[in-house]
DNA sequence: TTAAGATTGACACCTATTTTCTAAAGTGGT
DNA sequence: ACCACTTTAGAAAATAGGTGTCAATCTTAA
């Protein structure tokens, strides 16, 4: 999680401008650190304090955060793309994906990175990302299906 | 790799109908077996021999193909879906992606079933499908990349 | 062969995202 | 603090992938 100092500096070496639109779109992210927030989200959460912001400068700022390696562009799937900090650490994270209630849960995991050297070598492929999901049934809705029956 | 006769078969059990457009659309993907096609992929494949298919028929089949598991539609993060006939055998296999010419790899490994288990235990998700995908940059794209230099 | 219901094609619609354009604002040098 | 230069923002229109509607047309079981 980059904090906000670190990240105006980041966009003062592209020489991209710190305006107050950014700033509070950054903000909303720090303020929901565990969420993955689309556009819209980020959109409706930063109208209640800045009314006057557009769609266009939200889509066009989550845009140069993900260029920047600052916000991490996902899809889980439901039609639109959602973002979240970069996780600059060592050990990658992935989601569970509830099919039924579409909620996204985390998990850590390094196994991955053996696997990476192996795909590698094997296939000549320069590596640079990966993704994982798990698509599956939550802890929750498995017992709200089993009362159902 | 299901084949014609099978399908068909698990069609009929739903009680839906063989239409000539659904053959002709299962057919673009027997022809393009390597291939990630997309609706719109699919629909200019099939227009050359059927032209009067619509486009909305392509969105509908492919849909419902997916839903009786014979195709299995993927998302490369390109803004459209891909489908692919579903692998029905036991290893699963994943995408490599490159990010210079957007070219589709595929590699397998079960290495993901053990995590699976480690997961599904540790979270009390039930698992029901994963997806793998590495993204970056492919043999053809390094050497030519070197080239530039 | 025919009736009943599923499916199709055309087209309008929808939602997510991008573009265009002009006005307004951030920044480095004074 | 002020200016000039350039980037950025907001509004609205434009795209793009995908879905819904509906009358006409097929598929299939009897």
């Amino acid at each position: 999680m980059p904090y906000l100092e670190d990240i105006k500096t980041r966009l003062k070496a592209k020489d991209y401008k710190i305006t107050p639109q950014r700033k509070v779109i950054i903000n909303a992210f720090a303020q929901n650190m565990e969420k993955h927030l689309s556009a819209e989200d980020v959109y409706q959460f930063v109208k209640h304090s800045h009314p006057e912001i557009g769609l266009a400068t939200v889509y066009r700022t989550l845009d140069l955060l993900a260029e920047l390696q600052i916000l991490k562009k996902m899809n889980f799937g439901d039609g639109r793309s959602r973002y979240e900090f970069c996780k600059d650490d060592d050990h990658h994270h992935h989601h569970l994906i509830c099919l039924e209630c579409d909620k996204v849960f985390e998990f850590e995991d390094d196994l991955l990175e053996s696997l990476e050297a192996i795909i590698s070598k094997r296939n000549g492929f320069k590596i640079i990302d990966h993704q994982l999901k798990f698509y599956g049934y939550c802890v929750k809705c498995q017992q709200e299906k089993k009362g159902e029956d």
